[in-house]
DNA sequence: TAGATTGTTAATCGATTAACAATC
DNA sequence: TAGATTGTTAATCGATTAACAATC
């Protein structure tokens, strides 16, 4: 059975991509004492379609909104956090303590989207065996081994492009099923696992390129 | 005259963010001693559709291929380099030199993509007047002045969440043009200034809900 | 009741893919 | 020539948006 390539259970790419940002929003509006929020508000703030918030919202929540009223805020981010998994932790290790990786293990805010990072590897001598942000850092070599054993589920590459490959092949063939891959290349993986790159390049070049055009249009 | 939201300079976003990916990839050939390409054999490595790749790189390349030969590697860089504006490199200013913004002030590989970090801003006393990866940190305060005096064009902000849409209304008041937003928060800005979002809790999010899934459904 | 809002069905729009003629 | 490959036109597919009935 063929899995769709845009689709992760069941919802659209896009719409995964959004709820996060919906979580977040929701946040910050029950801080403000607020009680219910409407679709067309939600979409006025977040620069999106009316009818967009309320097809995303209608994937996750249970009870819907109230015509006139709208939605309960602290409904909808339970929803939403269980609808993504939020509270089943899952364990991470990270590969490659440079500057990134570092800054990856010393960041507080993945256990809230329901990762952990419990180790990091590096091949740097000089870094095995410290700790940052509370994790040690372990030998490149025993990176398998370990992994296996503590049945780790997902791998943080951030090691440099020519690395980045090996780093990945160790990872599946540990048994990590989700990867999140810095490193500005293609990784090839088998089917089953998910490799999600957050691909700075990317967004340099859009900028990039957008300030390009600005300036030929004379804006 | 309204602009589409999804297009920038006259190609797709989606496009746009596939030209880094061959970027990447055909330094990576250029290197393996390969002087051709083919759009078939690109396709199967990167794992896209052969006629998307061939659509994208008539997009940006002058003279195109040549049937049952390919596409010329050097020449292939060269447009995209030009199409994407890698060459006129754009002077940005990083707000919040935390643990993150620390990780962008030392990575190197911004400049060959036509951003260059000239220099930080902290409301923190104790970093202002250091230098991270040689690139000095002035007061928060100043950022407004300075950004304008030295015409600067681009600002990263890696502050938290909390603090971000003052950073961000410093800079756009500047004249910033176009930011590059690592705070997990939607912005709100003019009509002309781009927000480039690197959001990684929806790459979280997004693993999260796989390995959720792929748990449920016992794979 | 009137008006705001929800949820759904239908229309539109853009991006991807398939089909195919042209060409080296 | 035969076969690989390009580039383009047409078909498909998915996501967004518009229209509208239902409801509080």
């Amino acid at each position: 059975m063929e899995e769709k390539r845009h689709m992760v259970g069941g919802i659209s790419r896009k719409t995964l991509e959004r709820l996060p940002v919906y979580h977040h929003y929701l946040e910050q509006k029950g801080k403000e004492k607020a009680e219910t929020i409407s679709a067309p508000s939600m979409a006025a703030d977040l620069k999106l379609n009316e009818v967009q918030v309320r097809k995303d919202l209608a994937m996750v929540t249970k009870t819907g909104g109230k015509p006139k009223m709208g939605y309960l805020i602290r409904e909808l981010i339970r929803d939403i956090e269980e609808f993504l998994g939020f509270h089943n932790t899952n364990q991470a290790v990270l590969v490659g303590a440079g500057s990134l990786g570092k800054a990856l293990l010393t960041y507080k805010g993945f256990e809230q989207y329901g990762v952990e990072i419990v180790m990091a590897f590096d091949s740097d001598g000089r870094k095995v065996n410290t700790k940052i942000g509370g994790k040690l850092i372990f030998p490149f070599v025993k990176l398998e081994n370990l992994c296996q054993r503590m049945n780790i589920h997902i791998g943080i590459i951030t090691v440099p492009a020519y690395a980045a490959q090996e780093a990945c092949d160790h990872l599946v063939a540990a048994g990590v099923k989700a990867i999140w891959n810095f490193a500005p290349i293609h990784l090839s993986v088998p089917d089953h696992v998910l490799v999600q790159n957050e691909n700075m390049a990317v967004s340099l070049s859009a900028l990039s390129k957008y300030l390009y055009e600005a300036e030929k249009e004379g804006r």
